[in-house]
DNA sequence: ACAAGCACTGAAAACGTTTTCACAAAACGT
DNA sequence: ACGTTTTGTGAAAACGTTTTCAGTGCTTGT
């Protein structure tokens, strides 16, 4: 029924052999590899990528493995991965956590299945720190969220730092009652967290930290609440594009001004940012430059597996807009 | 090195054909499941799946080609896809054509590679009309977008009786002057222009549709040169969520008042549209319920492949904000 | 008690490629 | 002119599973 490289052997008068060569990179003279290619087009062949895989013992295959696609820093990071791999002539596999360990458990046991050439990776705190040294046994390179110390590639942002910067730039502005709202699932969240608080210490400022799900529904109940309650801030930090949504959402729904009633200010700048009035003060990341970056370590992890491990770590680029008093 | 099933049958004294069995769900004693589950603990076994679809002649794998998945839009609709695709035990391929036809040829003849089960396609509209009846050998089912006339099933919006919806209120609120902005590149964008410009006629208004890539930059470069022409509009109706994000700032760098100065109504109700203000009136798709009933009809496809073709069209739901004078 | 069926199991074939191996012919160095 | 390499080719093995086929031992109906 279907066509193999039989079929194609024969309709050329060649082996299978030569077909498999003249198709790949093997030596196969002009002339065969010429009628070679006439009984590919005439056969209507399909090599069978399973079949391939089996026998070359290579998938060309990546796993990207991150909390939720419908997070545009995640879609965006996706997206370069997805170009560089492609253009480099591998498949990607594409799987949502939602921040759960045991989804992340499955689908590492997925990608061992599936014999990926690597994984790229932003886990859960949780998994990040039950990794040992042996159980991730494919190339693996950490985006966004920090691994096991040390026993992997991995390219983070400079979460402190960032951090740090929007908490300077809102005492900056005068705002002293800064409260921090973070995501708790990642190590990054915490970084940022740790940065934040840091910075307030530095200024001699009380740090009021909470920490919920890295999501927008979650991040406005939460600021809903801590606006309601008895010690209302004055600024609000967030710990990533989705939180800050969700907290701008609250303060509107209490009818809190901004930047007069409220400070906002966060990571991710997301396109809508600047669209609201004010626009909202943010830290944008390179997410294309993270996902390509991310696939050119695990190439090269790939290519030359014991190299020494590699941390990439990128700075954020701050934006100050309205949400801040700022112009 | 790496072990296989006749490790775990040599480790539970028993053949790798008990081993299959016991791993799938053919007929094996209680007993011999146990040891060989135990074998299996014991060797950490992960079975290979290249091997497994090449034998079993099934890859349990789906493609998803869709134009981007930065639209958000195709990101909430893969998101559904996914988790009914892992739900049911198959994973997915997702491929990004970036309206290039020339793109969804190349995933096209990859997805026959893989051998996949089925494929969910949001085709150009010049893809769709080169489609012939034998093109696509595996089911396929069309989203968003139609594909080949009566040759697939497919699932779309109500396009035509959504614009047909916003244009109906502009002129309820006194707009006349009623511009559209459409995509260029697909079969929906197309038919909301139609919709667009029968309800326009069926008004006595004169219609004024122009055509672009269906993408932010595209929307606001063709909006601002509208704006500045001569025959400026006092409403202008958009494609889709990206293209009324283009608008949008289109007419904020010009300084015009919405919805005073101008009106503004679109497709797609992304989370941005109720931030902005005035909020935008758009129209919303169901989006994850697009995702998952695609599943569905492709996996029924799948089990019946000669089952009748079925085509659902599904209604937006119009919801009116203030860039419309609406509440 | 015996034929017929049933439930389970193992040996071996099969899936569609790539790769190894052996070898013939051509090219090369002296 | 003669070994020695190089180049191109085909036969057959190999990749790791699932599935077919042919039992074997039990149960069942009569």
């Amino acid at each position: 029924m279907t066509v193999g490289i039989r079929d194609v052997a024969r309709a050329a008068g060649v082996s299978t052999a030569t077909v498999s060569r003249a198709l790949g990179k093997g030596p196969v003279s002009e002339a065969l590899r010429a009628q070679v290619d006439a009984a590919v087009r005439a056969t209507g062949y399909r090599p069978n990528l399973s079949a391939r895989r089996l026998r070359s013992q290579t998938t060309q295959t990546v796993g990207l493995i991150v909390a939720d696609i419908r997070n545009p820093f995640f879609t965006a990071v996706s997206r370069a991965v997805e170009d560089a791999a492609y253009g480099a002539g591998m498949r990607v596999i594409l799987c949502n956590t939602d921040e759960d360990a045991a989804r992340e458990a499955l689908y590492l046991r997925l990608m061992e299945e599936e014999r990926v050439s690597g994984v790229i990776f932003a886990p859960t705190r949780t998994t990040a720190e039950a990794l040992g040294p042996g159980d991730l046994p494919f190339p693996t390179v950490f985006i966004d969220r920090a691994g096991p110390p040390g026993l992997h590639d991995s390219i983070v942002l400079d979460n402190a730092g960032a951090s740090a910067a929007l908490v300077d730039h809102l005492v900056a502005r005068g705002y002293s009652r800064i409260g921090g709202l973070f995501g708790s699932t990642s190590s990054t969240a915490r970084e940022r967290r740790d940065g934040y608080a840091a910075a307030m210490a530095r200024h001699g400022l009380e740090a009021q930290a909470r920490a919920v799900l890295p999501q927008a529904e979650a991040a406005e109940m939460a600021a809903a609440a801590w606006f309601e309650g008895p010690e209302r801030p004055d600024a609000l930090v967030l710990s990533n594009g989705q939180m800050l949504m969700g907290a701008f959402r609250a303060a509107r729904g209490r009818g809190l001004r901004i930047p007069s009633d409220l400070a906002l200010a966060g990571f991710d700048n997301e396109p809508w940012t600047d669209l609201v009035d004010p626009g909202l003060t943010v830290i944008e990341q390179p997410v294309a430059e993270i996902g390509t970056q991310a696939m050119r370590l695990l190439f090269e992890r790939i290519a030359n597996p014991d190299q020494p491990v590699r941390k990439v770590t990128l700075s954020g680029r701050a934006i100050f807009r309205g949400s801040t008093g700022a112009a």
